[in-house]
DNA sequence: GTATGTAAGTTCGTTTTCTGAACTCAATCT
DNA sequence: AGATTGAGTTCAGAAAACGAACTTACATAC
């Protein structure tokens, strides 16, 4: 199978890496969070070839991640912005970069993030939508486990 | 720049990249997360090429994401396993496969969760490590705020 | 003792994608 | 008129992925 191809398993995760799993695509929307919107930033940003951000951004845009916006008339501009569907994102990029900040510290700034309701520095950790306790691995289970695929 | 490169970017979300952004390998490690160790799980799951998976899976035994163990002596013969730090990456996916089930719910079963603690269905929410309250994005800010590398 | 099977890979020719530099286009600015 | 800007496209060469076949080291069946 191809990579190409991936949005063809039903499965959460493949399905979320059929839109935003290819190389470079995360990196240009890290950009998005923290306001970029032009072409121009999200090339010199990444430094991924032109040729690749123009697909990358195409197909945020076909997938409704981001907005293709014209700002400008004369002459015709556009800029790229964050849906909701896109903006919903912040918590796997948070989550993410925090799994690389506390797993290989000595190659990132320490982290400075801070939570304006409670005022402390703070990292995200997740909780129970339900019940609102952390959740830990195993304390999860599954009504319908998710099988192996080979094993269906 | 080149992809393979990334990993020179002082970012959490490059370096995260450049562990776990590859294709196949989110797909990889969530098989494992289900239980499989053995090549052919990993290859026969994803159905990614032989020689993709193989790389993958020294990538990510190299980054300490994965243990090469043996499990029988004759003839030899290994498997992997997530070490502590393949499993930290649990939230990460758990994050990244409630995104999908929210945003492309037509594509993907509903969910069924269920956290053991309370033994109620759920899903993940971010909460601060400080005052547990729910992270929205609006209420994160940052000392020093991660700037647009091409601005710096 | 020969043949078949198994698990964990490697090899290799073909196809696909990426890279980076140059080019285009529409319009404004000097 | 010529230079600049922003948003791309084009293209040749390099790199990576694809998938089928092959290899290795044994165990087991015939």
């Amino acid at each position: 199978m191809k990579w190409s191809q991936i949005d063809a398993i039903p499965c959460p995760l493949a399905q979320a890496m059929s839109v935003i799993g290819d190389s470079w695509t995360l990196l240009i929307l890290r950009d998005a969070m923290r306001g970029a919107t032009k072409f121009d930033e999200f090339q010199q940003s990444t430094h991924a070839s032109r040729a690749v951000i123009s697909e990358r951004l195409a197909h945020l845009v076909q997938h409704d991640v981001m907005e293709r916006v014209q700002y400008e008339a004369h002459p015709p501009r556009y800029e790229y912005r964050l849906t909701a569907r896109g903006r919903a994102l912040q918590p796997v990029m948070m989550t993410m970069a925090h799994w690389a900040e506390t797993h290989m510290p000595k190659r990132v700034r320490p982290p400075n993030r801070r939570h304006t309701t409670c005022g402390h520095k703070f990292h995200p950790v997740i909780a129970c939508s339900e019940c609102g306790e952390t959740i830990t691995p195993e304390t999860v289970t599954y009504d319908r486990p998710p099988a192996l695929a080979a094993s269906r």
